[in-house]
DNA sequence: TTGTTTACTTACTACTAAGTAAGTATATTT
DNA sequence: AAATATACTTACTTAGTAGTAAGTAAACAA
């Protein structure tokens, strides 16, 4: 990929977490990089194909993500993903489901899909991570591990939201009162 | 207020669940209702203040409901403020936080301060009615009231968005698992 | 050397957005 | 009956938006 395809691409992802995928516009681009508007419509004729490569990376970067933590226990495992959403929340980015979520409705079929995938891969990932960690007794909870996986991912991504508007403790207290449920039972 | 106002307001709420604030126009607002562009700007000379008045009358409906409430056990109290959500997850509206967090940096300052001044009344009654609920032992959760109040608005918000991408059970259960987790320790 | 591809720019189109100034019909007040 | 307020419409401006057609300079390939 281009330099400038990747600027592009890491600018316009950061947009999104900020402002929202139909907040921002191809002028927020061409401007601070400093290239023309039709720049950006040569490496990405309609902004949904811009929107399926920022979750395309995104995607790639959860799964090496991940299975660079294979090795780890399970609850460790866990505070790696929290980490991940810690930074976003010291960055004032939110995660890009909770932004393209709310917008769903107005996205196009092909970047629907996209967003789909991403969601289900992240809830299988910390489904078995959750489940592993039980079998070993070394993370504790009730019911099943897809449902208990559903509520921490919404946990996280609900605490970058709400540390929009309540501001960053938010998140901490969230984050921290989670893992303590996990973890010491 | 008159007959065209309150239509206004209504279908700009659902429109601010259904698209987000920034994604619908004064023209999904006119066509519908058989109105021209400028009788809505006659009413909210600017989008922020149909903003304002959208969240205004959601702060006053939550504050009517709860007091409703007011006589019964605070679990019960937990299974109505559910039950909201429920309702929302049916009709596939988000709520209001979920819709506007995202968005928040993009909003006038006024609009900034309804939407805090939403979010610290929720959390504020939640707290309370958790904390109450822990006294009389029929309620149950480790940590202070106020960090799991956030984490059940959090987990309601983001279950609404989820289930837009993932469909209502995510809903369903997420809601299932939280009243399970706090009522029968 | 000529042709082709890459990575753009210039200069536009078509459309949509919020917002406004001025006019009008109807109801209400004085 | 005259003045005024209410609730609009007509017709418009300004400022974006995504997207495109055609041209260009530089690198690369045959």
């Amino acid at each position: 990929m281009s330099e400038t395809k990747d600027k592009i691409v890491a600018l316009a992802d950061r947009l999104v977490r900020t402002k929202g995928f139909n907040a921002f516009s191809y002028k927020d681009i061409s401007g601070p990089l400093e290239i023309k508007n039709a720049a950006v419509h040569y490496h990405f004729p309609a902004k949904a194909d811009l929107g399926v490569e920022i979750v395309d990376q995104d995607v790639a970067k959860f799964i090496a993500q991940t299975n660079r933590w294979k090795s780890l226990p399970e609850e460790e495992q866990l505070v790696k993903l929290i980490d991940v959403f810690r930074r976003h929340s010291k960055e004032g980015n939110i995660c890009l489901m909770g932004s393209l979520a709310p917008d769903f409705e107005t996205l196009e079929p092909a970047m629907q899909a996209k967003v789909q995938e991403m969601a289900n891969g992240i809830l299988a990932w910390l489904s078995h991570c959750l489940e592993e960690g039980r079998k070993k007794k070394r993370i504790h909870f009730k019911g099943a591990a897809k449902t208990r996986a559903l509520i921490i991912i919404s946990n996280l991504q609900a605490s970058l939201l709400l540390s929009r508007v309540m501001g960053p403790s938010a998140f901490r207290h969230i984050a921290e009162q989670l893992l303590d449920d996990l973890c010491h039972k």
